[in-house]
DNA sequence: AACCCGGGGGG
DNA sequence: CCCCCAGGGTT
């Protein structure tokens, strides 16, 4: 591995490096905490997350302790939620079967549920000092156009290829600042619209050498998405109460809480098939999601239903722009 | 290996 | 508006 690479590299992150919140702490627990909020998700979206759980939980034990319930709700939003799930479960079970420790190598970190490859070298290098490669989303475009490389990022037997290479990036001394700098240069710079010219590693890249920068990475065509359309009814009782249910257990937003809707699986929706009772408020709201596809659910049913007011910490299931419509819902 | 699981940003 | 992005778990 040429050293100046790896000199131009840590150089240009002592410079340019975001100053994150959980970049200035070397509690394992926190970097696990902001490393599962990031899974999938940017920087500006994850860091208001992380500020209201560490401030609610600023410990493994205050969070090992928490209520389901509470964790979903501060989750609210942010989308795959059994990252939520499987963050609770960890931290019980690392409270209780490591006596509040975590494992400090990437093998063992993996063990625990919602750690794969990523996380658990992610933990491992910054919180432990260990030398093994990140290989995120960042990684894979930047080692594709660094060393040209025309292996598909999404077929599992090519991760070998880029795993060897990150660990060979590695600088032995600072094997966390090292892997924050490429994925930095990958989130900042060799984005998926790259910013060649401001690049620190242009004049090492192969890509860019042989123009084919817009080539890669190398990935396989994507699923088309399908479009469903959910109908919701706001209903609110006299003293501003929302009428919710819980959603089935499985298939999107499971168990979480929502108001009552028609039937999903319909292309337009079909406001005809609400039979409203005046004497309570009501407004209808339409969402559209994306997904892949969807299962079958049953109807509503009356049983199932609960009111709650607006102070009650539910969980709810909504796109970040539904809850701010209606955020105070004694509207 | 294929599929499921949300939500947001940019052109 | 359409297209793009991305870890882990389950099947």
């Amino acid at each position: 591995m040429n050293p100046a690479l790896r000199s131009d590299l840590l150089t240009w992150y002592r410079l340019h490096a975001r100053d994150l919140p959980w970049r200035n702490t070397n509690d394992p627990y926190r970097i696990w905490l902001s490393e599962i909020i990031l899974q999938q998700t940017r920087v500006d979206q994850g860091r208001p997350y992380y500020e209201r759980f560490t401030e609610r939980f600023p410990t493994l034990k205050d969070l090992a302790q928490a209520q389901d319930e509470e964790v979903m709700k501060l989750w609210e939003g942010l989308g795959y939620y059994s990252r939520a799930r499987n963050l609770l479960k960890a931290a019980r079970l690392v409270q209780q079967t490591h006596n509040g420790h975590f494992p400090n190598t990437a093998e063992g970190l993996e063990k625990l549920p919602g750690i794969g490859p990523y996380t658990s070298a992610a933990i491992a290098s910054f919180a432990f000092g260990q030398a093994i490669g990140v290989v995120d989303g960042n990684v894979f475009r930047l080692l594709s156009r660094l060393f040209d490389i025309d292996a598909c990022i999404d077929e599992g037997k090519n991760r070998p290829v880029f795993q060897a290479l990150a660990n060979e990036l590695i600088d032995k001394e600072v094997p966390g600042i090292s892997n924050q700098a490429l994925m930095e240069i990958g989130a900042t710079i060799c984005t998926p619209r790259p910013k060649c010219q401001k690049c620190p590693l242009q004049t090492h890249c192969l890509a860019r050498e042989r123009g084919t920068v817009d080539l890669r990475p190398v990935r396989k065509k994507r699923n088309k998405v399908k479009e469903e359309t959910i109908d919701y009814l706001i209903l609110l009782d006299g003293s501003g109460q929302m009428a919710i249910q819980q959603r089935a257990a499985q298939g999107i937003w499971a168990e979480l809480f929502e108001p009552l809707h028609s039937a999903e699986h319909q292309v337009q929706p079909k406001l005809d098939q609400w039979h409203i009772d005046h004497r309570l408020t009501h407004r209808i709201l339409h969402i559209r999601f994306q997904l892949c596809r969807l299962k079958t659910e049953k109807k509503p049913t009356n049983k199932h239903i609960i009111w709650v007011g607006a102070d009650q910490r539910r969980s709810l299931a909504f796109p970040v722009p539904v809850l701010k419509a209606f955020a105070h819902w004694d509207l």
